[in-house]
DNA sequence: TTTTAATATTGAAACGGTTCAATTTATATT
DNA sequence: AATATAAATTGAACCGTTTCAATATTAAAA
């Protein structure tokens, strides 16, 4: 079937190009009744100008970048967006969001969506997992498209805006360690996330850096989704004795820890009395909890505008710039989920 | 400064336009020296293929579709973005999302980034503000570019997918007046929101359907963000003596019934045993709480895929086709944070 | 070396609109 | 009615690519 274009229109309604255009684009000059004319004739013919046209003479009507993230209903990924928008909205440039929802075709696909309509530019959130394809990586980096992205990739020279997962998980277990736990465990993510590997890495780091020996028991694989940890939460407990209960958690994300808090709150197990938990991410429902969740802060707004900022830096460069990677800072938020057991100089008695 | 184009690449490397769209194109009928050249011109210019004048000759290669929110941080706004999706991926189109963050110019310069970028049509949240602006929505409706509003706008004949709010906080003031509560308040939304209106309405309209009296001191106005009203419960109670105290609350979505928890919690006054609380919406994280919400369903996945259902089969058709108008069920789910105070028939006790 | 086949490159015609100077038509003025 | 002016319409050039038949170049075969 044919494709409607303006010269059928024009035709139809027996007039030229030009006038219909002037139609379209609401111009003053055309005289009501050709006007209404016309715009029967569009109606009839359900003409609908093509956007690409209409651009290619106009050029920059709008200026956009696009983010490809995970997953739109994790609050982190959301919040990450709302930083890109914060810094790229100061700039001028509007911000159009799609999920990947973890399947790379969809990534790959939303990468040569945005470049083909001419999305100035656009952050990812890649999906890295084992060997991952990465050819439309490059295919990118051949037309020289400006990208960003939220996680390191190897094989391929990007520019990077990230956190140090190793180091954000090292420094909570060192605070637990500080506190005088001793029996504590890992709740890993999804096993084919790099987050996963890195945060593992990280509790591991941290026991060769204390006194504490390291073993793999410690390494529960639970999985990020509200569901799934719930459920391996209870089964977790069910299969121990009291005795053997670790006194705290670290979770691979906040969700997931939320998972954990409902679970032992069905257990009567008490949160921080019995077991300390401790999150990652602080997402923006941590706090909304009756025990606010001590966690690892990931700079998601920073995240976002630093991610921007390169981003159109890059968009707006007349030559190609060299690569960036930054790896951006965590904090540490003691809330009401964890507990000091005891200190290393044990308070006086007063 | 001149735009680059694919003339100027070709001129300074010495070849055709055509030698360089094969390169740019990845065909493999170009020889690999000229090839390598051509990529370094390339480089050297920064040149970036201008996607919309790839487009226009390459037609439909990829078929997308919009979405206009509100709020990308609000799980309900996600959760129906999740349900376009999945309808319009088994359609063949890629969904990108967009957030106005309540800004009404950011809606327009939205509405016209998408048909501009050949996006094939778009759901919108529209921000319905007493007289509102509507000229984006006749432009594109002058265009015939097709679109679903998730809200009715008035003064505009055009396809709409939403809830019947009146409706279902009827049904919710009703369930407590027969499970016997009789000091009933509404939690009211911020002002500026059709829905808060139409939730006032409803539950105005529930009193005067019963035998007890409506008065206007029960509507709160709150606003629908956790910190607000967070903020507003805690003042609400202090101003009141314990003997005053509503016995139930209906919320005006359930990020505001979560602040409203919250701060129970923290005036030690229990949910449900000393007020129930209703909820609007049923987001996913109003079940992650230790007292699971009760809660006015709205059917956030299928609003999406009717939605999309509408969109797409606009978009397909050769002709323009007569505007719908579909209004969903909800549906209230009992959970923990509301209580039966006594029955019409009192149990017997056996 | 010539012929043939395979490979690489060219360039003009699209793609579907917008633009704007030139032209035509309508209106107002003398 | 003739002229000046304003309003409406036209149509060719243009936007920046891709496409593909035609041509030029190179490699293989005779």
């Amino acid at each position: 079937m044919k494709r409607i274009t303006i010269v059928d229109v024009a035709q139809k309604a027996g007039v030229s190009k030009g006038t219909v255009s002037a139609v379209i684009n609401a111009k003053n000059t055309v005289k009501p009744v050709t006007r209404d004319h016309i715009l029967n004739v569009m109606k009839e013919l359900n003409f609908r100008p093509r956007g690409v046209a209409r651009n290619l003479k106009n050029g920059n009507q709008y200026k956009s970048i696009g983010i490809i993230l995970k997953d739109l209903n994790y609050p982190f990924y959301t919040s990450i967006a709302t930083g890109v928008k914060e810094y790229a909205n100061s700039k001028g440039y509007s911000v159009v969001v799609t999920s990947s929802e973890n399947d790379h075709e969809c990534e790959k696909r939303f990468s040569h969506l945005f470049s083909a309509k001419d999305v100035k530019g656009t952050i990812i959130a890649p999906i890295v997992e084992g060997a991952s394809e990465i050819e439309h990586l490059f295919k990118l980096k051949m037309i020289n498209y400006p990208f960003v992205l939220l996680e390191d990739v190897k094989g391929i020279q990007a520019n990077v805006v990230a956190i140090n997962n190793l180091k954000a998980i090292k420094k909570a277990v060192k605070y637990l360690i500080s506190s005088g736990h001793s029996k504590i465990v890992h709740f890993a993510g999804p096993p084919a996330s790099s987050h996963t590997q890195e945060r593992i890495e990280g509790f591991r780091h941290a026991f060769s850096e204390s006194t504490l020996v390291f073993n793999k028991d410690m390494i529960v694989p639970v999985g990020s989704s509200y569901d799934e940890s719930f459920c391996k939460t209870i089964e977790y407990f069910k299969e121990k004795n009291r005795e053997n209960y670790p006194t705290a958690i670290v979770c691979f994300n906040d969700q997931q820890a939320l998972g954990v808090m409902m679970a032992l709150n069905e257990l009567h197990i008490k949160v921080p009395d019995d077991i300390s938990i401790i999150g990652n991410d602080d997402i923006y429902y941590a706090k909304i909890y009756p025990v606010p969740l001590t966690t690892i802060r990931a700079p998601q707004i920073e995240i976002g505008k630093k991610a921007a900022e390169i981003l159109i830096r890059n968009i707006e460069s007349p030559h190609l710039l060299p690569v960036e990677k930054v790896y951006l800072e965590t904090e540490f938020i003691v809330r009401q989920s964890s507990k000091v057991l005891n200190l290393p100089y044990p308070k006086a008695v007063v």
